[in-house]
Formats: structure tokens, sequence, C-alpha cells
DNA sequence: CCTCCTTTATGGACCGGTTCCATCAATGAT
DNA sequence: ATCATTGATGGAACCGGTCCATAAAGGAGG
């Protein structure tokens, strides 16, 4: 063992240079193959080669080169994660979930941020899919996928959040239609009757969902649609302020407002503490997602929590599932159920029965 | 092009296996060389013999295998990311920054949460240095790297947020002391003489130097420092939670507090809301980080704002600048201004002269 | 003692690119 | 006519691992 120590230290290993598998080797008096054995633990090795071939790699720092692996088995590590917003809360807690899952099974991540933008999101795609990465989970923009379905070639795409026609594949998705049917009937139980909906891009998929659940609680329990009180923004800080805004200025005052995300909840209060209208005395509020500042807010914020650590955490768990075995007969579809909290920003008109 | 197209079409593919260099040469009737000439746009080829390849390679939609431009060049287009939570919104936006610049010069991020543990920190960058990363963005949980900084060998590691001691480096940072100290002299002349201080872990570079810039307003305006009511726990909500607490049950009644980052400031918000104390009528409230909810919260907090999206911004650009030219003859440091952003959340008791 | 089988170890091809040279034609300068 | 230069291309080696076929060494059985 001295002598070998010494031998490292003394041999010509250029600085900065790393320890290759071959180096290993040499000093081992081994060939390639059997250092590669005992790395991974694979085949035959006798007990004394495997001391020694141990003993050079703990003295000469020797680590695989995952470029290398990667390139010979056409397999990495890495798995892709596709988001629109890592800024967006909603995005974080995913990200922990999958996180989560993903460091256990010695996965890595590699992030991007489309930015809402399609053209981003294929072109990531197709770079992760340069980058032979194991598999993708993506909260994609593209509504439909039918064109480009192929980008994913043989990569396995779990889907979250959002899910394209046009394309056939795992996904963890919120239950957004009866999200916006609990946010509205809770509403019209606690005895509101112009509630309006701030909803987002009517392009995606989310949204749409929640937009058709409020419509369906409004006709199941009777009661009037004002197209005036519903405003199809974006899904922004602002286009909150505007849309509340607007919906302000129209000819029917709303008696209860629901916003369909998290950004534009944020507008709208905006809005409101600008305009000195207070929750819920003179405006009733459901929101939707459950963050930090739901609860300190004045009054607490009553809204419909998203499950995401939860969403993550599924996402990833079926990608590592499809890895290890890659039996793909059916494609999985996790609905998670919304979860109701209810605190103080819905004021009770107790004309309840109905 | 009739006839390319019929015999790509009609040449043995195996369905889901991509097109090589190999594949497009053959097919252009070329060598492999050229065709890499054409892909990367370098040394000689004939505008005919170009067009022959690009057509050939939009054909059978080929595209570069990065992990094999990695091996051979011992570069790849990647960049690691080390956070220690990605759930923090303070990390979000920093993020969002790296990303930006990132995206732009065609890198990728690689994204590593350590929950705050060393040993994890110390394993990721192993294992960003095995997929040959360009180089480490990295917020360290290690306060001391001198047993350890040979971990980043060839790496170019870029510190952000925290500095740790024992290794030269980049570094893009807040400057903690100035915060601490703005907190308090804003405090101390708006009239307050029992001020608490909710600190982090003491181990990180971030909250010993808040806790110093505090201890230097306290000095320099001759307020006395109680210390039952500086409180280090961790810094997390509940750890917030419980040091407002503890501060609260002191023999000494605070008449202002600082908690030392968001989340405890969030669980002081807990703490003083279950117990039906009042801000600032009963304590006033100085922040750190302006986070969403700060303008919303009753009343809107006063906050010392870390630039997040520019600390990103500029760890990713030294990063870039590094990666281009290779000249390292002095390390950066960079220390971002904090903001003061006045609202509500401290009283004024008017005897600011002294 | 020879054969057969199991255990252990080896060398070479290969993954898909890039780098370093060699080649060769055409052009122009000497 | 000779030689260097520019333009265009190809061949082989290589990056650092893993897969495959194959060869010794060792032990059991006939």
């Amino acid at each position: 063992m001295l002598t070998l120590t010494y031998l490292i230290k003394h041999l010509p290993f250029t600085a900065h240079k790393m320890v290759s598998i071959k180096d290993v080797a040499q000093y081992a008096g081994v060939s390639t193959m059997t250092v590669s054995r005992v790395v991974n633990e694979t085949g035959y090795v006798s007990a004394k080669t495997k001391e020694r071939v141990l003993a050079v790699i703990s003295e000469t720092g020797y680590k695989v080169n995952q470029t290398a692996v990667g390139l010979r088995t056409g397999k990495t590590n890495s798995i892709g994660v596709i988001i629109s917003d890592i800024s967006n809360p909603f995005f974080a807690f995913i990200l922990k979930g999958i996180d989560h899952v993903c460091s256990q099974s010695k996965y890595d991540t590699i992030l991007f941020n489309t930015g809402e933008d399609p053209d981003k999101e294929l072109r990531y795609i197709d770079l992760l899919r340069q980058k032979s990465v194991r598999g993708i989970i993506i909260s994609s923009c593209i509504s439909d996928y039918k064109k480009d379905k192929d980008v994913f070639a043989d990569l396995t795409p779990i889907f979250f959040n959002r899910l394209p026609t046009g394309i056939d594949a795992d996904a963890v998705l919120n239950d957004n239609a009866k999200d916006g049917y609990l946010a509205a009937e809770y509403l019209i139980k606690t005895g509101h009757r112009r509630i309006a909906f701030i909803n987002g891009n009517a392009e995606l998929s989310t949204f749409k969902e929640r937009h058709l659940g409020f419509l369906d609680a409004m006709r199941t329990h009777n009661v009037p649609v004002y197209e005036e009180l519903i405003s199809i923004g974006d899904y922004s800080i602002e286009g909150g302020y505007r849309s509340t805004e607007k919906i302000f200025n129209a000819s029917i005052t709303p008696d209860a407002i629901i916003p369909a995300n998290n950004f534009m909840t944020q507008g709208m209060y905006n809005y409101l503490k600008a305009n000195n209208i207070n929750v819920p005395e003179d405006i009733s509020v459901v929101g939707h997602g459950d963050y930090d500042w739901c609860s300190f807010v004045d009054p607490p914020l009553t809204v419909l929590e998203h499950r995401r650590l939860e969403m993550g955490k599924q996402a990833a768990g079926i990608l590592m599932e499809r890895l290890e075995r890659n039996t793909c007969n059916s494609y999985k579809k996790v609905v998670l159920e919304p979860k109701f909290i209810i605190r103080h920003s819905v004021k009770n008109y107790e004309r309840s029965a109905q």
C-alpha cells in the first residue's frame, strides 16, 4: 500500500486532467474491463484483484466519467424537466416533489424554462434528446401535439398540470373542473348571486377546465352567468389587476370573485387594496392554490389547494416506474383531488337554503 | 431531391434508433468530417456539398449527439446549479436570473437541491464534474471549504448568496451587514429602543453578517442590546414561530422585531396572528426580502429587498465571462446593495432626534 | 491423466462525434 | 517549369467507458 501511494504520487499525472479508467487499470496491473467490473459490481473479479483495484481507485480519486458511460450505453441518469416559469411558486413545490423522488433514485434533473413559448418547448425537448436523458417531465404550453408528437421519439414524456391533446402519454393532473365547480358552488351556497370569474389564457386546458367547472356549477344551481363578469385575460399579476378593474367597471356589481390562479389573485388584491374594496364585506373571494401568504393576508383567504408536492412526486414516481420496467401497455392518468381550505374571505349571506 | 427523400424513406432505419453522423455521411456520399464541418460551420466545404449535406440532415432529422461531443471535447454546454431549497422563493428568482443569462448563451442548467446537507453538496459537485459541466453556480451550505476545496478541481465555481471561507473564487453576494445595519438603524431612528432580532443558523455567513450589522447599528447609536431579545434558531417557518414566542416571553417586552429571512418572517406573522399582536401598534417589523405577499399583508411590510434576479444574472454573467476567456488572474466579488422599501409595518415614535 | 465446466481475466470492437494530419487539385507567384 | 498557397476532402486516432467473444486457470468427475 505504501509503495502504491508513492507510485501514484510520483507518476506523470497532469494536475488538472482527470484520472481515467485506463490509468487505474495500468496502476493496478489489470485491464480496464476488470476495473469496470469492480466499479459496477458486475461479473467475476477475484477478491484479491478487487481489493487492489479499489485501493488504486481510492488513492487516485478516480471517478467514472458519466459522459463516456452515456455515450456507450446510450442512456444517462439525467431526466429533463420542462416548466413554463421557475419563479412561479406553483412550480417550486412541484420541482421539490420531483427532486425528492429522483434524487433518491440517483437521477438528476436538467431544468428548462419555456416562459410559455411553444417553440422553446419543442427546442428544449430536442435538446434533451440530444443529451440522452432518460425521460421528460413536462408541463406543456402546447395545447395540441398532433403535429409535433414525434419530438419525443423514444423518450418517455410524463405530463403534469396540463395535458395537451393529440398525444397519449402518462399524466398527473389536477381536477381543474372540480376546482372551478367547488369554488362556484361554495359561493352559491353562501348566498352569492353575481359571481365574477377571472380566467387565464383560454387556450390552456387548466383554465378551460376551471371555466367549464365554474359554468357547470352555475347552471346546476340555476344562478345566472353574467358575461360582463367573466374576464379572460392572461395569467399574470398585471392581468389579474386589469381583469379585476374591468369587472368592477361592469354594469353589474359582483358580490364574489374567483381568480383562476395565484398570480391573478395577487393582481386582484392589488386592485382591491388600491381602491379600498374590503374582503369579504364588499366582495367575497375564493382563490386557487394555497400559497404562503394566503394565511397571512387579511382576511385569510379561502382557497382550493392544488396538491403540488404530491403532483411532482407522482409524476416522478411514474417515470421511475417506466424506467425500471419498460412495459408500457397503457398510459397512466392520475387526477389529484383539490383540497378545499375554508378561511375567512367569503361572507355568508345565510340564504343557503334553496 | 425527390430521389433522396425516396432513398432515405426506404433505407434500413431502425425506427427508434437515432440518425448518426455516419448515416448522414453515407447518404450524402461524403465523409463524417465533412458533415461535421457543415454542422459546425468550420473549415472548407464547397457550396454544392454543403447543400447536399444539409438536405440529408433535414430529410433524416439528424441531430448532433451531445453526449458524444461531450466525451470527445471534454466539455458540455451544461452548467450545474446547487441550491439548498428549490421551494424557497428566495432561490426561485435567482434561478430565473441564472436561466435568463444561460439560456441566451445556449447553456442549460442541471439543478441540485442540497436541503442544507454539506455531504450532499460535496457529492453533487463530484457528480457535476463527472458530467463534465462547464461550471458551477452555487449557494453553499458549507461554511469552510479548506478541507474540501479540491472537489472543484478544474471546475469554475461561482458562489452566490453565501461565500464560504477557505476558498477563493468569484462571488455575488448581498451586503448582509448593511441589511442588518439599515434595519436596526431605521428602527432606532423611528424611536424604538427594545429591538428583537430573529437570526438563522449562526454558522451561515449571511446570518452572521446580518447579526453583526445589527449589533453595529445598535452600538453606533448607543442603544442597548438585550441578549434575551436575540434568538438564534434555524431559518424555517417553525423556527420563526418559536423564536417569536421566546422573544415575547422574555422579561423585556420588545417594541420592534427584525426577522432575518422570509421564512422566519412568516413564522413570526403566524405567532403574532395567533396571539392577537398587532403590527405596528404593538410591535414594529422590518423584514428581510421583498416577496409577493409583503405588499398584501396587513399592514404592508417594510423590508430590505435582496436583489435576487440581479444576483442570479450577475452570477451567471461572471460564469459566462470566465468560460469565454479563461484569464483568471483575480476573482470577482460583486456585492449587491440592498433596497430599502418602506411600507407601513413600523410605527414612528417621533423621537428621532437624538 | 484427460475432459469438462466454472470461475476469472483479457483484448478488441464500438458508441458518435472531433482533432490532427495527409492528400490532392487548382491557382498564382517566382 | 517549380514551388508555395488556398480550397476541399478524407482517414485514422482518440475521448472513456461498456459489450462480446474468447482464453487461461482451477476444480470436479471419469
